[in-house]
DNA sequence: GTCAGAAATGTTAGCTCATAACATTTCGGG
DNA sequence: CCCGAAATGTTATGAGCTAACATTTCTGAC
């Protein structure tokens, strides 16, 4: 891999920086002021990386691969179906590495509100991502739109409440959440 | 029902200046300074009512019915099954009236990404009630937490289906999205 | 190594949302 | 009518965010 360049590094510091700050005063108390200054930078630097404050923590590094898993499922099952399986073969993939990082974002997410709405305006992308595979399988686009939301609403369940409990697994939480939905697979 | 008072009168004219301003301009555009003045008020009088410029669209009509419609449920069902019959149960409960007031509303909202994202929040104390109405009837909290805001999600989805399209009805659109979730109702 | 173009960052200024403290007007019942 | 209380106005302040322009810092060709 290519040597990060200066934009990628100062990203990643104000990145981290976010965060740590983020855990250790809140949210809403770290104005973007302090992060720049622990980044050793401008707050106008800060605003040319992250179009947001929430920005800065929602880089999500699961959104890209779930909706390809979604269309590799067969077309012929039910949208809800189709959408609930293919979440599963998606986890997979996921390394174990990036797992406790995610599970601090996740967490300071699930804690803050703000984060929590801003999240959902990130889940739109992918959840229309889903919806096409599904339409493109045959489904409704109605009903293909719903299932997309209601699986990716499980999913955040799930998501917060790996986050919360160090004794549960990704795999598992969300395992759980798809099995409420589609009890059926065994 | 007593004469509204005077603080409920500037409310509503606030209420219906900004949706006015916002169907025109877009919510963005939409400074609540301009909001305060076409109201004859002042900006400092408009946060006095809503919390935020969002929460003057974001007064929504049917959270408060929907929870106690999903505890009047027999508890032997599945909780995702027992969410959604609620929902249905709900629906016949709302009078034709406040429909056409609401699709402007919601359709506003479904048009606007910070307004989809504000709505979430509000979202999340209906999802709650209902988690806790399931939680009651025997559920786990992680089943029951799943199945409220996936039911809501749907529900969320088939709003912004129906304020779109003027040939839907919303009991259609509802019934709808929740036969994706719990098709053996029959 | 150096020098020029490009990329990254800094500076300044300004708008909007939102909150707080205090003053003023307006309402509504006795 | 009049007084307490509720509603609104005024002023000040801070944070998030954007735009325009200046400056520094990289990077690659020579």
């Amino acid at each position: 891999m290519a040597p990060p360049s200066k934009r990628e590094r100062t990203r990643s510091r104000l990145s981290d920086c976010a965060l740590t700050l983020f855990e250790a005063h809140g949210f809403e108390a770290t104005s973007v002021g302090m992060i720049a200054r622990e980044a050793g930078v401008t707050e106008m630097t800060f605003f040319r990386h992250f179009g947001s404050k929430e920005q800065a923590v929602l880089t999500d590094p699961f959104d890209p691969v779930i909706a390809e898993a979604v269309g590799a499922r067969p077309s012929d099952e039910a949208p809800l179906a189709r959408a609930v399986r293919g979440l599963r073969a998606a986890l997979a993939e996921l390394s174990d590495e990036d797992l406790e990082t995610a599970r601090r974002r996740v967490r300071l997410v699930a804690r803050t509100p703000v984060l929590r709405a801003a999240a959902v305006t990130q889940n739109e992308a992918t959840s229309a991502a889903i919806a096409d595979r599904l339409a493109a399988g045959g489904a409704d686009a109605f009903s293909a739109g719903v299932a997309a939301q209601s699986v990716l609403a499980a999913v955040t369940a799930a998501l917060y409440a790996w986050a919360e409990d160090p004794r549960r697994t990704l795999t598992e939480s969300i395992g759980a959440a798809l099995d409420v939905l589609d009890p059926g697979h065994v």
